[in-house]
DNA sequence: TTTATATACGACTAAATCAGTCTTATTTAT
DNA sequence: ATAAATAAGACTGATTTAGTCGTATATAAA
């Protein structure tokens, strides 16, 4: 319970080493995968979600990669988070497609609204801390 | 991802149900379970949960049920989510057993210490947030 | 112009977790 | 005695998550 997934792990990890590398070429999914032990596949889809987020740039082919479209202080875990999880909120009722109206509780479950607040509180959390923060 | 589970749910209705409560006999399993179309053996753990952290008393037998130990504002949300999950933390590294030394990535994965205070900090929203606060 | 090295992306499978059910025992008011 | 309630563990089904496979496309460089 309220674990992110490896999926977020990996993010955060690749996009600290993106922002870590000054080494004249740009990082590679496969580089990332054996630098830290990640299977390369799984790099491979957070790097091309980072991308379709533009939060990096790709670049195709022999000599290609990605790079940092931003500065990392620039850059906050929760656009990183939500460049790569669609749901990451603390109840199904506040995921899209879902509302007050669907909860399958008895005139809702009352708890809601102050469930509401906490989900602010911690997308805040992560809002609040960039990736600067993480190096 | 970063879901509370139904139990946790489950436990939040329940103890504002308790705290609700001033019909003079004690709250009841059942009556929960009916009041919020929640399953009736679910809630019985979770109130079963709260008597072990001694959140509340629990009275066998017939007329029996539970009655809340302290008042609503005395009562934190990290107290309720203690009292029914093990595992409430972002990764598996900070579950009991685990550590630095047994993650899997190649010399740690650098990005836990930043997590350890995203935790700290979620934790933190949950403590702050008192049973008064949801009813 | 061929080859090696990369990204792009969807489909699939395996593993783990979570939600819910079943069963039995025990307690206690009436 | 009986009915109504808590206590608790074992089991099953559903869902989610993690990881793999396969194929297409782009590009630098020999």
């Amino acid at each position: 319970m309220l674990k992110l997934s490896k999926k977020t792990e990996y993010a955060f990890m690749a996009a600290r080493h993106l922002a870590l590398n000054n080494s004249g070429h740009y990082s590679t999914a496969k580089e990332i995968a054996e630098n830290y032990r990640i299977p390369y596949q799984l790099v491979a889809k957070v790097l091309q979600n980072f991308t379709k987020s533009e939060i990096v740039t790709s670049f195709q082919g022999a000599k290609g990669g990605y790079k940092l479209n931003r500065s990392p202080d620039n850059i906050s875990l929760i656009d990183i988070i939500k460049a790569v999880e669609h749901n990451y909120q603390v109840t199904e009722c506040m995921q899209q497609n879902n509302s007050r109206s669907t909860c399958s509780h008895l005139d809702c479950c009352k708890i809601r609204d102050p469930l509401i607040e906490i989900q602010r509180k911690i997308e805040n959390v992560f809002e609040q801390t960039s990736l600067k923060q993480i190096l």
